[in-house]
DNA sequence: GTTGAGCGTT
């Protein structure tokens, strides 16, 4: 079992290994991903971290609103990724 | 600076 965690309001200074790293200590981290605008290469300062059960549940109440390289993180479950328009 | 990619179709 897993929960994706939407983790917005990043510094765009803050890097995979960084949120990674954070959010191992309330459980195991099955993946890592940071957005970037795909035309622009620019961050969008925010991303995603997929974790085991309830740990994610733990690190989103930890999370969310606290001091991350200067920013204050938003944090929650993640909604669906927008699913593409058919053509 | 706020909810993900990439494929020409999944």
């Amino acid at each position: 079992m897993s929960k994706n965690i939407y983790v917005g309001n990043l510094p765009w200074s803050a890097t995979e290994e960084e949120v990674r790293k954070a959010f191992e200590a309330y459980g195991p981290v099955t993946s890592v991903k940071l957005v970037q605008d795909r035309e622009t290469g620019r961050p969008r300062g925010f991303g995603f971290v997929e974790m085991e059960g309830e740990g994610a549940l733990e690190a989103i109440e930890a999370m969310d609103g606290k001091d991350f390289g200067g920013r204050s993180l938003k944090v929650n479950e993640a909604r669906p990724r927008a699913e593409r328009p058919r053509w």
